[in-house]
DNA sequence: AATATTGTTCAGCA
DNA sequence: GTGCTGAACAATAT
């Protein structure tokens, strides 16, 4: 499930735990998860180095280390992180493990192996080759930025919302969020929204967006008026009279209220 | 036992 | 080129 929301969180948590300590040692548990580089070079290059500080684009983490290098993971649907003390019992499905010198680790596990580890010289480069687009939460993304690109999608809102390489970070879980708070449906039009209908979206996405970081993107503390808890097909809305309906947009399913959710076509 | 999840990438079609 | 669908990738739950 991790959106752009869990990988801040993710990167909050690399910052606050692993920063400035000498990696001992690094083992890769999983090859195919790898980009253009050996698991051995990566293990090579990190050895003896420190994390220095953290970035993210979208749903991408990158982890910079005192040579320069980018350390880069992608937690696909399944991915998530975990420091803990050197010895514990590991979890399943482990595909990284970074142990400092004061005798803690970082985990990275991965269940479904759809992520990835990497190893690069520069985001920008990699961004680019990635083609991934703006990064919504950002001091970079105005309202006029996001008026002319919506403007210029002929598809639905909510498949606009999920092209990476038109903004990256917004996934199946958080465009719905998003367009419920708004009231516009999945659905609709992505050029047909008028100034109101995109600042009604425009500010609930940044809205959703710091409300998930400050609950730690965890669904269950989430304020209840929120859809994520509510994703079941006949359920009652939890900010109006209507039952969520369960709909294939875009090749996801995608879910909203009828009742206060509006097809703009 | 089939289906549905989740994200990315790619093939194929209008 | 754009929009869109469906498949593939993996592993698990219902």
């Amino acid at each position: 499930m991790p959106e752009l929301p869990d990988v801040e969180i993710f990167r909050r948590y690399v910052d606050s735990t692993s920063l400035h300590r000498e990696i001992q040692n690094l083992n890769i548990y999983d090859n195919s998860m790898l980009g253009d580089i050996s698991g051995r070079s990566i293990q090579m290059r990190l050895k003896g180095r420190k994390l220095e500080s953290t970035l993210r684009h979208g749903k991408y983490l990158f982890i910079k280390t005192n040579k320069g290098e980018w350390l880069v993971l992608h937690f696909g649907m399944t991915g998530y992180l975990n420091y803990a003390k050197n010895g514990s019992k590991p979890s399943d499905h482990l595909k990284l493990l970074i142990e400092f010198n004061n005798g803690y680790h970082l985990a990275y596990y991965c269940q479904r192996k759809l992520g990835l580890i990497d190893l690069i010289e520069s985001t920008g480069d990699f961004i680019n080759e990635k083609e991934l687009g703006i990064d919504p939460y950002s001091e970079k993304f105005d309202f006029n930025t996001y008026r002319k690109m919506a403007g210029n999608s002929r598809g639905t809102i909510k498949y606009f919302l999920m092209d990476q390489s038109i903004m990256a970070g917004i996934g199946n879980i958080y465009s719905d969020e998003i367009l419920f708070h708004a009231g516009i449906r999945p659905k609709s039009k992505s050029n047909k929204l008028d100034d109101h209908a995109n600042e009604l979206i425009f500010e609930n996405m940044n809205e959703v967006f710091s409300t998930a970081i400050k609950n730690k993107a965890k669904p269950d503390s989430m304020p209840d008026s929120y859809l994520i808890t509510h994703r079941n097909p006949g359920e009652k809305c939890p900010v109006c009279d209507g039952k969520i309906k369960k709909e294939k947009v875009s090749g996801r399913s995608s879910y909203y209220c009828p009742q206060h959710q509006k097809l703009i076509i």
